[in-house]
DNA sequence: GAGTAACGTCAACGGCGTTGGCGTAAGGTG
DNA sequence: CACCTTACGCCAACGCCGTTGACGTTACTC
């Protein structure tokens, strides 16, 4: 059967299933992703997706060669998403934080699929695109080489890194996260001040905060790290500046 | 059949498997721990476990209600050896560089239970004694509550979150992990400097960090910002100070 | 209109998590 | 030491899963 899969763009013949559908491969993403949202983080299977396209299971293999790639398709898909219609402000601080909002709201608007996906490397055109940006803008600050791909590591990682942990929280079966909040809520209101006094002197404001995710604060905090080594290397080479 | 599992304390005989292994809880979390090292992220299954303990396969039920209990059980294993033998010195971004350190240090030495377990609450004694430490860390300083809630959020999320992230790429099949390193190293060597300037121009630095974890920079920009507001919170209480 | 092969379908394989039933032997009790 | 109870290990089975090889139909090319 399918050793090889055949190109999206060499396709000749589009027969339709029996069902009548006409089977391309963003069907399939946009299909998987609707699967994910609809039953779950292990709701994607290819039998199930097979019935949601109206095909036999084993058309996906014409079209991938495995969940795998299916699944690297998907994380292109949210990258795109991610990026599309962005502006420069030309202002590198709002630049950078408008960035890694986008990423962090486009993996948490598929929150099954950010899990499968956020820790992949599609190397494909809209992530390579996001690199350069980011890169650029780094770079007129006037930073050292050695310190934009410093930064530029740190920033790209924690997009990446707070949008699974909080995509995963997002994704969990609703019973098990239900008793995951039930569990902390407990745990912070109730811990008694002789044994716990720090967790129970700050108790209003941790269960305040607890839905929310510290992305935004963390990124902000990267942020003034970074404008303080920008102002350093600034002093360094135009010492008027002052 | 085992409707309810028999909990550990309670257990009043143990008979030896047909090869003469005598089972416990523990037991079963080592061996888990060790196949996931073994066979890899998806090594870890219920027949193969029976296999490696020497028991029929749905033993497993007679000490954990599924594979999900289980997972919680050796994501509770994780967080008590991250924290083992911790001390304190007294400063305070010394002590957080240790604790954020450790963590990552203890789930990327077991990356295939580190990408089942990071995003997980356990609520378990060692992860609110973790929660308390830090948050009786930050109350040291001087800084106002709700600094210290927001500082404590970012640090907690961003340990993990990065973790996450790294042991997914430590954890990946090995041929999907070549894969991915073979197109990151092939995409930022050979972009020609036309379409993309900033990454031909920094790309013997990018790639001479890919496989370096960004978390040390993330944590030491973090714990800079830190350090900013708590010199900000001395002066507004303490104007000498200058 | 004939030939070719792309592609949808079918059936099957070996795995998986989980469960109900059963026998056995360990432990408490006298 | 003998009995009884029942915890616990084992077996067989169920319904899923991803994947593959063979096959026939049908959309294209010429």
């Amino acid at each position: 059967m399918a050793k090889k899969v055949v190109p999206e763009e060499a396709r000749r013949r589009r027969r339709p299933t029996r069902h009548g559908v006409v089977v391309t491969q963003q069907l399939i993403v946009e299909t998987a992703l609707r699967m994910l949202h609809e039953h779950g983080r292990d709701g994607l299977t290819v039998r199930r997706l097979g019935l949601a396209l109206g095909a036999d299971p084993s058309t996906l293999y014409r079209y991938f060669r495995g969940i795998d790639d299916l699944t690297l398709a998907i994380a292109d898909e949210l990258i795109a998403r991610a990026m599309h219609g962005r502006r420069s402000t030309g202002q590198w601080r709002t630049d950078l934080r408008e960035i890694g909002l986008r990423i962090h709201a486009a993996y948490l608007a598929h929150p099954e699929a950010a899990v499968l996906t956020a820790s992949r490397v599609s190397g494909r055109a809209n992530e390579i695109a996001g690199d350069e940006t980011v890169l650029g803008i780094l770079r007129s600050t006037g930073l050292p080489d050695a310190d934009v791909v410093r930064i530029y590591q740190a920033f790209v990682d924690q997009a990446l890194a707070f949008s699974a942990l909080d995509a995963a929280s997002l994704a969990l079966p609703e019973e098990a996260r239900a008793a995951d909040e039930r569990v902390w809520r407990a745990t912070y209101a109730e811990l008694p001040a002789r044994t716990h006094p720090n967790i129970a002197a700050l108790a209003p404001l941790l269960v305040a905060r607890m839905n929310d995710s510290a992305y935004p604060t963390a990124l902000e905090m990267l942020l003034d790290s970074a404008e303080a080594s920008i102002g350093r290397a600034r002093r360094d080479t135009d010492p008027d500046h002052a």
